[in-house]
Formats: C-alpha cells, structure tokens, sequence
DNA sequence: GCAGTATAAAGTGTCAACACTTTTGCGAGT
DNA sequence: ACTCGCAAAAGTGTTGACACTTTATACTGC
C-alpha cells in the first residue's frame, strides 16, 4: 500500500478513505477481509484516530460492515443483493438510454463509434481486460448523457458495488462479441431517436448481462461440485 | 437533545450517527448548519472521538458536507438535484408498481383500502401530517411488494433525501384531493394486473408530485419577489 | 466614526495513552 | 492425544491534551 499519493488533501481521513475505497474496488483488500487499524496507521504513517474516520466513511458508503470490538471487513454481496442491484442497474440504464436519444451531439456519435469498434478489435484479440474498460466507458457514456448527474453517479456505484460479489467473473469470448452485437442494437436505436426501443434495448442489455453471470456461476458450482 | 435512549449499543459512534439522522431527517438541525463536535460531545456525554467518527458516518452517507478546518454542515439540496431524485424516484415508485401486480396478496388488499380511506378522511379533515404519514406508507408497500428490498430502502433513501431540500413543502387540500385520487388508479392498476399501467401511472404519480412541489415553489419566489 | 490590524476565543485536526474485549497460544490434567 | 482453562497478545473503544486554523473581538491610528 502506497503513503497516499493520491490525497487531494482535502482532509485526511477523507484521502486515506479515497485510498481505501481505490484498494477494495481494486481488489487488493478482498471482500471479507479485515481492516486493522493499527496497521494501516503504520502504513500510511499517521496515528489511529485519522484510520478510524476513513474507515467509518466506508461503513457509511456500505463498503465495509463493523462489528463491534472486532473490527470492520469488506462487505460481501451475497446473490440475493448481486441480483437486486442488476435489477436497479437496468432500470438507470434504460432510463438513460431512453434520455440519450434527446441529447446525443455528433461529437457523442463519434465517440459511440470509437467505442464499438475498440470493443470489436478486443473481442478479435481476445483482451478482455480492454473490453472491461471500453464497455464501462460506453455505458457511462450513455449516462452522461441522460443529462442526470445523480444517475450517473447512482450507476457508478452499482457497478462498483457489484465488484464486491464474491466470484469473479470471466468474459468468455462468444459473451464478449454477443454483448458487443447489443450495444450496437442500442446504439443504433439511440441515433434513430427510438427512445422507447433504446430503453428496452439497454435494460435487456443489462439483465442479459446479470444472466451470464449467472450462468458462470452455475458453471462454476458444478465444477466445484464434481472436485 | 436526548442522551441517546434510541441507541441499540452496537457501538457508540453508530448510535450517536443514528442520533443524528434522527435530528437531521426530523428537520430539528436545518439544512446549511454547522455540526459542533464539543457541543455535541457535552449533550451526549462522551469525548469528541465517537462524535467526529459518528460525523465521518454522516459524511460517506451523503447527509453532511465537510469542510476542512472549518466542521461539517447538513448538506442542502439544490433544485437541479432535487429534480433529479424525483426522476430517479420515480423510475424505482414505477418499476415496484409493475412487480406489485405480481406479488400482492389478500391482506395486501385489506392494508391498500385501509390507507386509501384513512387518506381520504385525512383529506376531508385537512390533515396533512396524517396524509403524509399515510402517503409513505402508501408507497412503501409498493415498494414492500416489489420484492427487491435493496429498491425498498433506494427509495426511502431518496424520500430522506429530499427532506434536505430548502424549502418546506405543505400540501395543500386540493392537491392531497388529486394525488389520492392518483391512488387509487395506480391501486386499481395493480388490482387487474395490468402491471404497464400500474407502472406508468405509478411513474406519473411521482412526477406529478414535483410538479406540485414545483409549483408551490414558484408561488413562494413570486410572494418573496412582492415582499 | 471607520478601516485595518493585533489579539483572544472558538473550533477542528491529530496524537499518544489507557481501558476493555476478543483471540491466540500454552500448559496442566485427564 | 484431547480438552479445558488460564494467561499473554492483539485489537478495538475512548479519552484528554496539544497543535493549528478560522472566526470573533477589541484596539489603534487616521
């Protein structure tokens, strides 16, 4: 763990919860796992007090529970949660879909563009930490331009919130390209100024998502289960 | 301010924070107001540590704004944010509406006709703390028959949240006439399983609802501006 | 009387120490 | 070898003190 290059400082417990939620999103704090005061404020070479306001900032976010005189842990989703929380991701989504279709500029046009065919070339070449990425992108930028800031950082939070579920998950290649075919679909609803089918596009879009998820899971357990 | 009897000693700084939502929710600490860590240390009786972590809570919530070296203050609302949590508020009110005509059962019915009448004479007696009271949990069972709790409690966060807006908003009769009247559509809806209907209306509803918070609004600049 | 400035008061930021609870580990007894 | 219990260690909970910043106050010079 890095001495908080990271700080705006803007307060310090505020840049070491900065810190702290940058660590656990990445996963390198994994769910479950404890926060030890004491070692933290050694690490980033301050007393406990600071360590213990950054870390009642996450439990207010939701990112860590605290149970008392045992310390907090990275909060854990369980399948009930991870479901819910697609549910709502899909309803924002096709809401900003919807809005999208009123505000798209022609430099946006541009930008769907180069987003999709980066997505394209990834599938081709199988990275699937790229594809992560530009995905993201074109989903955010669906909800920038709904127009509606409080969605946006509403779907940001979703998409985090849902790292912490438990397994990790795999884009396998064939999900990739079929995921790529319905950003299209979207995209193309979008520019026609379809609202009504650039909303239902981009919530099937979303639960079909949460599906293969679902569906690795199972993979998964059946593997586990066979071992 | 009371010494915490609300408190489930989970840990002090938690109860203290529930305090504090409580005082800030029930309108007792206006928006804009500064939070005294020593003031707050004296009234609950403990050191200003538990106070500034219960505060950091309060912070990562949303509920308060920091600013360094100068306290935290019960965060306002803006116009824009608000209209963007009544959209928000009301893409979730609509899309529980659409799953209650799945999940409602017969003594949902009994509590439904139970909270449209009780709202009417309420309307009939000008009671608008009553209505009120009977309107959130008109729509929380709604959300309750959504199924999804995460949705359930996205939105009476978002019924918190808009209490931080600035101005107060009184229900005029008429109004509480006309939005029960919306009511009992959206009830009705529900009863025939017509689930696009419940949530359309149900979507309307809540939107209706800021216009009438809008235009009460606009009133109150006009009379400012005569004054 | 007023503006600007020095000064005191109030308030937040941080820390180190101590109290209490939970966990760990060791050893005696069976 | 296993279990129970005790003691040490680790960790969290809370406190009061001190440093620093901002705000309020009073004073001085004009």
């Amino acid at each position: 763990m890095s001495r908080l290059q990271t700080s705006p400082e803007q307060g310090l417990p505020l840049g070491i919860a900065d810190e702290l939620k940058r660590l656990i999103h990445a996963g390198e704090i994994a769910p479950g796992e404890r926060l030890n005061e004491a070692a933290l404020a050694l690490r980033i070479g301050t007393s406990r007090g600071p360590i213990r306001e950054a870390i009642r900032i996450l439990t207010g976010l939701g990112l860590v529970t605290a149970v008392r005189n045992r310390g907090v842990f990275v909060r854990q989703i369980s399948v009930r949660e991870m479901i819910e929380i697609y549910e709502l991701r899909a309803l924002v989504f096709g809401y900003a879909a919807g809005l999208a279709t009123e505000n798209i500029q022609e430099p946006d046009k541009q930008e769907f563009e180069r987003l999709l065919t980066g997505m394209d070339s990834a599938c081709d070449s199988g990275d699937g930490d790229l594809y992560y990425a530009l995905n993201l992108q074109f989903h955010l930028l669906i909800l920038q331009l709904s127009n509606n800031q409080r969605a946006r950082q509403t779907y940001e939070d979703y998409v985090k919130e849902l790292h912490l579920f438990r397994r990790r998950y795999f884009n396998a290649p064939g999900n990739m390209r079929r995921s790529n075919a319905e950003h299209r679909q979207i995209y193309e609803a979008i520019l026609k100024g379809n609202a009504g089918r650039a909303k239902l596009l981009a919530e099937r879009h979303v639960l079909k998502g949460r599906q293969r998820l679902l569906g690795s899971l199972e993979q998964n357990m059946q593997a586990a289960d066979q071992a």
